[in-house]
DNA sequence: GCGTTTCGTTACGCTACCGTATCGTTTCCT
DNA sequence: AGGAAACGATACGGTAGCGTAACGAAACGC
């Protein structure tokens, strides 16, 4: 069931979040770390650095720094793959699950009120 | 007509929209610039700095630098009132207007493609 | 076994943003 | 006219991101 918007709604659903978003995260996660953390929750694990890299098509470094920072914040874990441990395992935790819950919860509200 | 979404395609068009964005973003804007340029263009004139911030919850700084940069790349440009010399009316380009129209076509392309 | 490749990380110099405080200009008010 | 207030810009020290290049550890291939 696609969504349908017009341009209107499109930019003033951006509008709404975005401004929210600002007033409220005293995270202020960059767009780079916004998409990497969808990113790890949407899509079906096993993540590791360089299969988002490619998937973002951004350098590694920008993605360990990126884990660095978001590690701090407890919205990620890293855990060497056992398997083949020149890999790294990117872990969803808890707090990342909720601050990306209240994401999709602020998306939502803000859709009901737009107008064509 | 509101906009209704599901969880899942709420952050999920956000996801597919951040992911393109980073992909293809040579400008790499800030949540904090985005949200500024987004209210320059959707809410009517005229737009102050003291305004943006306020509209925000940032303090002035962040909006003078946020429009040098963006000023930089022609998103915005800024003109002094001559109504009240203080003031700097910051004014919509040709560049902003094309740049958050091709935003909004992806949103809305990302739209058609959800499932609930 | 030993070179080669593949991981993720780190180092380096650089740029851009942050918050706080202050500045110069312009307007307002009495 | 002259002081207070409002506006946007700038200065400052600090932090965090960037890209390129190099690094150590682990796995692979012959």
């Amino acid at each position: 069931m696609p969504v349908d918007l017009t341009p209107s709604q499109a930019l003033g659903l951006w509008h709404e979040v975005t401004t929210q978003q600002v007033h409220a995260d005293g995270r202020d996660l960059t767009l780079r770390q916004l998409a990497i953390l969808l990113e790890i929750y949407l899509v079906p694990p096993p993540h590791t650095v360089r299969g988002l890299a490619a998937k973002l098509g951004v350098t590694k470094p920008v993605i360990t720094r990126a884990l660095d920072t978001m590690g701090e914040q407890g919205l990620v874990t890293r855990m060497r793959d056992d398997r083949d441990r020149r890999n790294v395992i990117i872990k969803r935790t808890v707090e990342g699950a909720l601050y990306l819950e209240r994401l999709g919860d602020l998306i939502i509200a803000k859709g009901h009120t737009l107008v064509p």
